[in-house]
DNA sequence: TGTACATCAGTGAACGCGCGTTCACTGATGTAC
DNA sequence: TGTACATCAGTGAACGCGCGTTCACTGATGTAC
């Protein structure tokens, strides 16, 4: 990821992609306020206005990098999903791996502090209003649909099976996004490893029980 | 909290006050990184050397506004908690207090998103890691105390009566501070309303009942 | 295979901006006598 | 009650900074013939 100014002069050949590279380092190291077009060319070794063959301004800039922390997020899931143990009750089975994948999201926000802020990061208006387009519903962040994907599944093992409670996907981000803001950057970051841990085991039990009820 | 220059001169007064106003006017405008000390000065009617008469700077007066919004976010709780209606059976009473509380919480979050995002504003070092001094674990969060508070109250309602459990208080914590973030500026702030409101009364059953299981 | 030329991907200087902060200062306030 | 004077709370100009962005440009590339 560091800028290796190695033979190419002049034209660079990956301009686009070593951009990208500085830029998520900047926001892997202070998060998406860090990430600025100057710094980001200066550390590939190329000026400021070379960026601009490439990306329309700053905020293509970021939005490449959230693309790709939700990309690193989401892999950080299932990693953390494959490793887990399976179980031969499929009930018990659907509940360890949505456990897993939360627990892979949270490590991940609390491994790359910057990186995970980035992945939400959101162009703020004038008026201080967040700005999504496209983006809106949340769909097409990949992290969410492997919740729902596991929310479904879980909900599928009850007997007799229902559908999963409406929004519960929500309810379980809104918990581990929550929960590791409050670590990350939050009155939460100070704790001991041992209160940490305790922090993180609770959240997950109110999320998987959470789906228990009705 | 508009500035008003009425008919005070040179000798402002209430300087410290005003400043802290306009301050908040700003966060409540931009969120923690509109607060801009030139400006307030600007607003209250004053140049920006005065303002060191009465802060050491800049951190000084963002961190008196997240004085202000951690008290008024606590505020709205409060208030949500008083109008909830009452119930006979306490463990119901217990449950639609927590209830109220979180949203109260939320409500807050929605209705002033610059404000709250600006209570848990976080100075940054120069490395990109945040910077908690005193502010450490949180209990100086009164939000914090009354969910905390709330979910004893709720866990001695018990049969038989038993202790929270532990950390259950911050599992609270991330449900609706990260609900609150999603919804606010996050991936699910152009959900419509209906939707909303599904999602806050997901993650609400999901903290209430989250409190049941062990 | 060689050459003319359009296109592409860079350069470097400069712009305006608004910020936080510091400086030497001065006008207002209030207290001691 | 009046006056001298220390202290306090402001002013206004200036600093250096780094940013995003634009400009006119030029060197490299590759394609048509």
């Amino acid at each position: 990821m560091a800028a290796i100014s190695g033979g190419k002069n002049y034209h660079h050949g990956d301009l686009r992609n070593a951009l990208i590279g500085a830029a998520v380092d900047l926001a892997t190291e202070g998060g998406p306020e860090r990430v600025v077009l100057r710094e980001a060319a200066r550390r590939v070794g190329v000026s400021p206005t070379a960026a601009y063959r490439h990306f329309d301004g700053r905020g293509e800039l970021l939005a490449a990098v959230r693309e790709h922390a939700r990309r690193v997020l989401a892999d950080s899931m299932e990693r953390a999903a494959v490793r887990a143990p399976g179980a031969d009750d499929p009930a018990l089975a659907a509940e360890a791996r949505l456990a897993a994948l939360c627990r892979g999201y949270v490590a991940f926000a609390v491994d790359h502090p910057g990186l995970y802020r980035s992945a939400f990061s959101t162009p703020r208006t004038a008026s201080g209003h967040s700005d999504h387009d496209a983006d809106a519903s949340g769909a097409e962040v990949r992290a969410f649909t492997l919740l729902t994907d596991a929310l479904a599944a879980l909900a599928a093992t009850a007997r007799p099976p229902r559908p999963a409670r409406p929004a519960a996907e929500a309810a379980a981000w809104s918990a581990v996004h929550g929960l590791s803001l409050l670590l990350l950057d939050g009155p939460l970051c100070r704790l001991p490893a041992q209160r940490r841990a305790d922090v993180v085991e609770s959240t997950l039990a109110m999320v998987v029980s959470g789906t228990r009820a009705d």
